[in-house]
DNA sequence: AAACAGTATTGACGTGGATCAAAGGGCTCC
DNA sequence: GGAGCCCTTTGATCCACGTCAATACTGTTT
């Protein structure tokens, strides 16, 4: 998988205002002067291999991370060992919103690929976004918009029967690839059925029966982790009609 | 029930500086100075009498509410009628952060029983936390604690089982009971059996089921709403020693 | 004080997803 | 390019919780 990765130089700094990125990310609805002031703060980026921690539960909290390149994971575990897994992070979202409460990180975050991110150290962003409106409110979008997308989670979690909550999963990771430029309908998983399961609250046989179930009705065409969505509208209906 | 709440003088402005609930909501750690501007912004009060929505999903989003007097619960509703309760707030917690990512709500909040807020203005609230760099911390951390909460709810509904989401439940209430000076052993829940499971994920009848378990077990003594907790490290023992 | 409606408890039974188990396939790493 | 290991699939069985149903309680209304 390493190979498919193209390389990326890193010695050439890559500026908020040149990253293809920005209208996902930190920089949006800023203006070129503002991005500028950003691309400053943005002192460092780092690069995380596969499996790889970007920060740990209990470790300090001193910046937060837009993704750069690849993708991330975000667990909790808890004392008996037990570990549910609260997202998936994609190219310009931001990871380590958690952090700002108790200055101390309350997960992990792991990388699902060898992956790139922007290191942006948050008492320095707080004082940017002293003097910067339109940065303080899109930070302040990108906190709420993690709140907003968390709910939908606990709906899922606290309401959904297995196979409704793996069309959610599809349609939802549809829709961010769309957002990036990416098929709607052609893409590849990066995480395992059985990190879909803890994410999903379910187990990886569940997860698995149900893409084998969902294929068999011929909404997707899935290849291990090749996912190729055949019928947007069936999947949709799967989640809103509910025969209870 | 309405006949219990003590009635509150609306005329006499009760100011940030004197509330007593300053130390668990927006005014921590602001000087006596900070505390007064913040006091200014704070326009108006609005009482909610039980039932009653303070905000609707898709209600424009104009300004946060910390709440004063009584509680609350958000839920989100889904096409097909499926609600879920995203949480239960109590007095000095911050409601309608929701709103800030898309302008527009996207949950409800209602009144468990007849309340008060105090309406905070939101591009006011931005505008002094561009100068009160205290102010723009704390609110930061009012909205990151509301994630890290998210992420321990989803641990819950992901990967527990019914008594043990009960015993996390009537743990964090305990809690949140003590940290506002009241008994940690001895409560009143303000919520139905119905809404605590729609919280949990379970229906009415597992979270009754449950409360007569712990009842016969001696960890609680349960009558209708009033709880009394007998056998605190008897349910955190529960949580931990998880069986599989 | 009686009547009501909403809330709670408890029992009997059904089922969706967990668990246990085994085999096959595809990455990854050397 | 091959060896090993992790990941995935699929089947059989089990059980925790959901569903359906009946009864009882509590606080509110009149």
């Amino acid at each position: 998988m390493k190979s498919v990765i193209p390389v990326t130089v890193v010695d050439i700094k890559v500026a908020c205002s040149q990253c293809n990125l920005r209208e996902l990310c930190l920089p949006f609805g800023l203006d070129p002067n503002e991005i500028d002031q950003l691309d400053e703060l943005v002192g460092s980026r780092r690069k995380i291999k596969r499996q790889q921690h970007l920060y740990r539960s209990g470790d300090n909290f001193e910046a937060i991370y837009a993704i750069r390149a690849g993708s991330f994971k975000t667990d909790v575990i808890l004392e008996d060992g037990r570990d549910q897994v609260t997202g998936f992070q994609m190219t310009g979202e931001v990871l380590g919103l958690d952090g700002i409460s108790t200055e101390h990180h309350s997960c992990n975050a792991i990388a699902l690929e060898d992956s790139e991110v922007c290191v942006i150290p948050f008492n320095r962003l707080e004082e940017l976004s002293r003097e910067v409106e339109s940065l303080q409110h899109q930070f302040h979008k990108i906190m709420s918009r993690e709140i907003v997308r968390d709910h939908g989670v606990m709906m899922l979690l606290g309401s959904m029967r297995a196979e409704e909550r793996l069309a959610a999963f599809l349609l939802n990771m549809s829709q961010r690839f769309t957002a990036r430029g990416f098929s709607p309908s052609e893409f590849h998983l990066r995480m395992t059925r059985d990190e879909i399961g803890s994410y999903l609250g379910l187990k990886l046989e569940t997860v698995s029966r149900a893409f084998s179930r969902f294929q068999e009705e011929g909404l997707v065409a899935v290849q291990q982790k090749h996912i190729r969505i055949l019928d947007t509208p069936g999947l949709k209906r799967l989640l809103n009609h509910h025969a209870a």
